[in-house]
DNA sequence: CGGTGACCTTTCG
DNA sequence: CGAAAGGTCACC
């Protein structure tokens, strides 16, 4: 037994699936049919369907109050606030600068650019405690891997929810749950050297009070709730600041990973890959993108995924002679 | 502090 | 078949 409804969509506050579910911020999300993506939060199975840009149905199994998912679903994707049409503009917007930054590319005019392309991607408000865990499996790892990682998590750790369309679907693993992983049977399921830091993660999370303890951060000061994740072995700055992002409400953080790290060497001299370099490029993000930098830093990373490249890539049809050039011109 | 190299495995060109 | 992938850690 399942519940549905439908979510209206406004277009000053636009939410697009096909832009949202795979930019790298879940790991969950899959497309199953046309418009149709089926995934998990909490402990339901969700189906969701973008019959246009104004209009999203959703399904929920197992029976539950068809408002609690609705309003589940409302907070999932904030469409309660901030106005993205507003935003976007915002951030497609040159800053003005000094004369010497006049000489440099424009990130805002870029931004603009590949935004028309992603509209409606939507920052997602995660669980910090499946977040946490989820990132662990990140680093020096691609979406296409770190998504099957997570749901062999969830397959083999976690409690079944329900069959959909013929596939099982199971809850991310509560902390006692994950706690029964351990390093050899991690490789075993192809987890490489992120096993050990899962396993002895699970160990120090559940010491400190469990998923509640990861969730609290989010009361706490950036730095405060930055250096809890960075207690935890397999989480560096970067992937500390991926969590307090996606789930910790911290949308004016920015993760310098490989590909903003291109990103911004179209834009910055060049420097030596360190942690100062690390702030300075975050810093460079903050000020051309103001309080919700994250968020945009967002849609300029998953510009850059290939995942998006065919959408993004629409551009050079007009003549298919210059792709050769526009590849030279990317390296 | 800053710099360097090892590290599991899959995916893609 | 080699490089790259939403990096981190140990060690100098």
């Amino acid at each position: 037994m399942q519940v549905s409804g439908t979510i209206r969509i406004v277009s000053s506050n636009p939410l697009n699936l096909a832009n949202t579910l795979p930019s790298g911020q879940s790991f969950r999300w899959k497309l199953c049919r046309s418009h149709t993506w089926i995934g998990v939060i909490d402990n339901h199975v969700i189906s969701l369907k973008q019959n246009s840009p104004s209009l999203i149905s959703y399904t929920a199994e197992p029976c539950a109050s068809s408002e609690a998912i609705k309003n589940r679903l409302i907070d999932y994707f904030r469409l309660e606030s901030p106005p993205l049409r507003e935003l976007y503009r915002q951030w497609g917007q040159s800053t003005k600068t000094n004369h010497a930054e006049n000489h440099t590319a424009d990130i805002n005019a870029d931004f603009k650019k590949k935004a028309q392309k992603l509209d409606g991607l939507r920052l997602l408000r995660q669980d910090p405690y499946e977040c946490t865990f989820c990132f662990i499996c990140s680093q020096n790892n691609h979406t296409k891997r770190i998504s099957s990682m997570v749901e062999t998590l969830c397959n083999v750790y976690g409690s079944f929810i329900a069959t959909v369309d013929g596939v099982d679907y199971y809850a991310f693993p509560k902390i006692d749950q994950l706690l029964r992983a351990t390093e050899p049977e991690l490789r075993g399921l192809g987890f490489g050297y992120r096993s050990k830091y899962i396993v002895e993660s699970a160990k120090i999370v559940k010491e400190n009070g469990g998923e509640t303890w990861l969730r609290l951060q989010k009361l706490v000061p950036t730095d405060v709730a930055k250096l809890a994740l960075l207690s935890l072995p397999g989480i560096g700055h970067k992937v500390a600041d991926c969590i307090a992002l996606f789930s910790m409400e911290r949308l004016d953080v920015v993760p310098v990973d490989t590909h903003v790290w291109k990103i911004a060497m179209r834009y910055l001299p060049k420097r030596k890959k360190n942690s100062s370099t690390y702030q300075y490029i975050a810093d460079f993000f903050k000020e051309k993108f103001g309080p919700y930098c994250g968020w945009a830093h967002t849609i300029l990373f998953a510009a850059e995924l290939k995942t998006f490249q065919t959408v993004m890539d629409e551009d050079s049809k007009v003549n298919k002679s210059k792709t050769k050039a526009k590849k030279t011109a990317n390296l």
